[in-house]
RNA sequence: GCCCGAGUGGCGGAAUGGUAGACGCAGCGGAUUCAAAAUCCGCCGCCGCAAGGCUUGUCGGUUCGAGUCCGACCUCGGGUACCA
């Protein structure tokens, strides 16, 4: 062997993997399969880091998996409609398409010498036609099966522009672009019936066991099932049309507390009253800024009193005032409440500013009523003393106060007890270009008309211009206006494209048949279908994660996936950012001035550019490119290889959390794989009659390796994996063992390494004899036997501080460990004379001396 | 605002409620070398001469025993329905 050269072996090995369709997936009823994917990339045109180690995590799953017997399915895609593509074309002039599939061949280059175990030959990009007329036709059966609908809904509108904006480009409630305040105006628009499947997709959360607990949470959170009133006020002076005004609570036991009501500046009856000026213009205001809940629900509380009264359904002579108020949501619940200021803190601010009274409905359990300066909201769980309760007890929790009021409400007819959703249905349409088009016609005749199946896909046409805003599919007569599909009168295509979350909601079935006339094949989604282990960032734990489970159910029921595969991702892993430090000097004005690692020569106390001049070091961040503190996986390839690179991402920080990204650590990775390289080949020159010392130890070592590195890897925990491997490489750098007995142990060696450095794995496999690839060789197995120790160290502790400690054999009764620890030296010393109290024995564990 | 996380040496981190700091990086000492790089060996939480004491974001609680469980708070991160 020479000296260990990346640039050589790794294309070798890459060649040869190849030339062996090592990695190609196919279907094999005789074995287990497995099915590990990693969330495909947006094609921004580079990988950065935190690909590389969301792909290597997978592939390390993947090659142990495949090494452990199952026939196993890891494809590789792209995420490729989206904004970004459309946004490079405005400011650089240039196509969508050729800008998004050139960026695709460029990082596709990237990502090939990191010897990932993809399965190339199933590649696609959602963009494809192929893909995305397959998307369409899905569209139209689910159009057909009423999951798919159109109504109003709230857009940014940038007034300057005159066109949608999302949320991201909406800064400070002004257009990105145009800086023109943006107002929030109605658009007619396509959604999924995803709140059909709100209880479903609720309830199924239980059997998702290999999921974060975390995710799940955030779901069901999302989801929000609540169980409240709803009734509806008598109103005085309404206009026609409005003599009720329904309103939903989660907290009817609080009614006796209601100080007003309120609707949201989207309410039908706020419509109805902006022929009022002074109305209008509050809607007006209310209506500035942007579409998030975020922005919404930070925003200033304001209200306008309508001069609309109605009546306490538990007494009619006692009226409230109804206000329009900003932070009440037309989309939750019935866009109308009771405000109780005394038990919400929205609405005790908006009463507090209007002058509203604050009457209190309970206290807590051995308290007082006194005046209130903040909102007082106890768990429902709690039990509280009701002064202003008119259902069940004085004395009662705040759940058994709900349903004590909603039985009453029930009881006497004002009310009904009703469970609502937080989640909405699914709104898809984009007002852009470089989208799946939604394949519908709009005849003047015959209304919304699905396109015929036959002339799918219905593609993008390609001479599009971006040199103004809005959506140029809008501004294209000879794509837009065709005839009717139905009547075959003249008729306007659909302009709006499809939210880039339906693209990724149904990638993973595709992946089954990525090539076939229909949007999958039975036979391959039976076999393939579920996903076994889904890795990806915890961003995605909610909206692409739930879109995805809608789909496939919306799928399933439109016969394009089976039964089993509702729940499309059996196991999930969400892996942390790639961080690093920001480097940071100011300009002549002033302004902060970004630079990259490599120009900065770090040192403890700081950093300097070439020049010497001191840069200010920043705690690290998510690398990003505005901030410069990017690392270029092709930089650290070419100077360490890709095994280097691979094994520092699986190697520092549990893959759960985010990795810091330092250039030490990158070449502390590089000097190790040298090392292991180095003891390899003084193991190769040992004479094969070599007697040694240990064999025994060195066996026990190798098994112990086995295990840890394979419940390592098995549990997410690679970063203990190669901890151990790590010691395995001390322990076989100073062992002396017998010939046989050392290469065992360095084969098994490169076989442990094989899923995080497989290239420099298959070289010493073949150095050192291993037959075939070691890709392809079985997964060891540790002999049990070789797993147990026969004597343990136990710590004895004295009140809890560890004292001593004593080593006694592993089956030894508690009674004899007492007896033996007593007479311990340093315990006895520690003691002093004191009389024992207590003796706490955990077998095989510790001893607690209780004085 | 709301929902979900995370916080342990100089740094990344390890630890079924049972010896806090495995393993790695950096640092320090030594060997090798004309010298250096590379490599190899050893030391390495903080205070203290030592005995010993202190130590897992902060404060409190449960326990024989808490990084781990419970409560309150602080800081940072993710999501917030048109970023992907």
């Amino acid at each position: 062997m020479s000296r260990y050269d990346p640039s050589v072996i790794e294309p070798r090995w890459q060649k040869a993997w190849d030339e062996a369709q090592v990695f190609a997936a196919r279907r094999d009823p005789a074995r287990p399969k497995y099915y590990v994917l990693e969330m495909f990339p947006y094609p921004s045109g580079r990988i950065h880091m935190g690909h590389v180690r969301n792909y290597t995590m997978g592939d390390v799953v993947a090659r142990v998996k495949a090494a452990q017997g199952y026939s196993v399915l890891h494809p590789m895609g792209w995420d490729a409609f989206g904004m970004p593509a459309e946004n490079a074309a405005m400011e650089r002039g240039g196509h969508p398409k050729d800008w998004t599939y050139g960026n695709i061949a460029d990082m596709k280059a990237q990502m090939r010498p990191l010897g990932l175990s993809i399965d190339w030959s199933r590649e696609f990009a959602t963009c494809d036609p192929e893909y995305y007329g397959q998307q369409q036709a899905m569209f139209l059966d689910m159009l057909e099966a009423g999951l798919v609908y159109r109504k109003a809904a709230m857009v940014n509108w940038d007034p300057v522009d005159m066109t949608v904006l999302a949320n991201e480009q909406v800064i400070d409630g002004k257009g990105w672009r145009s800086g023109a305040e943006v107002e929030r105006r109605e658009l007619v628009q396509w959604f999924f019936k995803i709140s059909d499947y709100s209880e479903e997709l609720l309830e199924a959360l239980d059997g998702l066991t290999h999921w974060p607990e975390k995710v799940r949470l955030m779901q069901a959170n999302w989801i929000g099932r609540s169980r409240g009133l709803q009734f509806a006020f008598d109103t005085v002076g309404a206009p026609e049309g409005f003599d009720k005004l329904e309103v939903y609570t989660t907290r009817p036991d609080t009614l006796l507390g209601a100080s007003f009501a309120a609707i949201s500046p989207d309410h039908p009856l706020a419509k109805a009253l902006e022929a009022d000026p002074e109305v209008a213009a509050f809607v007006a205001e209310c209506r500035r800024g942007g579409t998030s809940a975020e922005e919404i629900e930070t925003a200033e509380k304001i209200g306008h009193d309508t001069g609309i009264r109605v009546k306490h359904p538990l007494d009619p002579t006692w009226e409230l005032p109804v206000w329009i108020a900003n932070f009440i949501l037309m989309d939750y619940g019935t866009g109308a409440i009771f405000g109780c200021p005394a038990h919400d803190q929205r609405d005790f601010e908006f009463a507090t500013r209007y002058g509203l009274p604050i009457p209190p409905v309970f206290v807590a359990e051995e308290a007082d009523e006194a005046r209130l300066t903040e909102a007082f909201v106890p768990m429902k769980s709690e039990k509280l003393r009701y002064v202003r309760g008119f259902a069940g007890e004085g004395v009662q929790t705040g759940d058994e106060g709900v349903a004590a009021a909603i039985a009453h409400a029930e009881s006497h007819g004002y009310g009904a007890g009703v469970t609502k959703f937080r989640l909405r249905d699914w709104g898809l349409s984009r007002q852009r270009y470089w989208g799946c088009p939604i394949p519908v016609v709009h005849c003047a005749a015959c209304g919304v008309v699905p396109e015929k199946k036959a002339n799918l896909p219905v593609e993008l046409p390609y001479d599009v211009a971006f040199d103004k805003p809005g959506n140029p599919l809008d501004r294209h007569p000879t794509w837009r206006d065709v005839p009717c599909p139905s009547c075959g009168a003249p008729a306007k295509r659909e302009t709006d494209t499809m939210d880039t979350f339906v693209d990724s909601s149904w990638y993973y079935a595709r992946f089954t048949s990525p090539h076939a006339a229909t949007p999958t094949v039975a036979e391959d989604a039976d076999y393939w279908m579920n996903v076994d282990q889904y890795i990806g960032g915890i961003e995605h734990a909610i909206l692409h994660l739930l879109y995805s489970r809608f789909f496939a159910r919306a799928m399933h029921k439109t016969g394009h996936l089976p039964a089993k595969a509702v729940e499309p991702f059996s196991a999930l892993f969400t892996q942390g950012m790639v961080t690093h430090e920001i480097y940071r000097t100011t300009d002549a004005k002033g302004r902060p001035v970004f630079h990259l690692p490599e120009e900065v020569i770090r040192s403890d106390s700081g950093g300097t550019l070439k020049d010497g001049t001191a840069v200010e070091v920043i705690p690290s961040a998510k690398m990003s490119k505005s901030k410069k503190n990017v690392v270029d996986p092709k930089d650290i390839i070419a100077q360490f290889g890709a095994d280097t690179a691979r094994w520092f991402v699986m190697s520092d920080s549990p893959p759960e959390r985010d990795v810091e990204w330092t250039a030490s650590g990158a070449e502390g990775a590089h000097k190790h794989l040298n090392r292991v390289w180095t003891l390899c080949d003084r193991i190769g020159q040992m004479p094969a009659d070599h007697r040694g010392e240990g064999d025994d130890d060195l066996a026990r070592a190798t098994a112990r390796a086995i295990d840890d590195v394979t419940r390592g890897i098995e549990g997410f925990a690679f970063n203990k994996a190669i901890a151990s491997l790590y010691a395995f490489a001390n322990t076989l750098g100073k062992a002396n063992a017998s010939t046989p007995v050392m290469k065992q142990a360095i084969r098994t060696m490169a076989q442990l390494m094989q899923p995080m450095t497989p290239h420099l794995a298959e070289d010493i496999w073949a150095h050192q004899g291993g037959s075939g690839l070691c890709a392809q060789a079985p997964w060891p197995k540790a002999d049990p036997a070789l797993l147990v120790d026969d004597t343990v160290t136990l710590p004895v502790q004295i009140n809890g501080k560890r004292r001593a400690e004593i080593s006694v054999a592993k089956d030894m009764p508690a009674a004899e460990v007492e007896k033996l620890a007593l007479a311990n030296e340093d315990v006895i010393k520690f003691l002093a004379g004191q009389p024992v109290r207590k003796i706490i024995v955990v077998p095989g564990r510790i001893i607690n001396v209780v004085v």
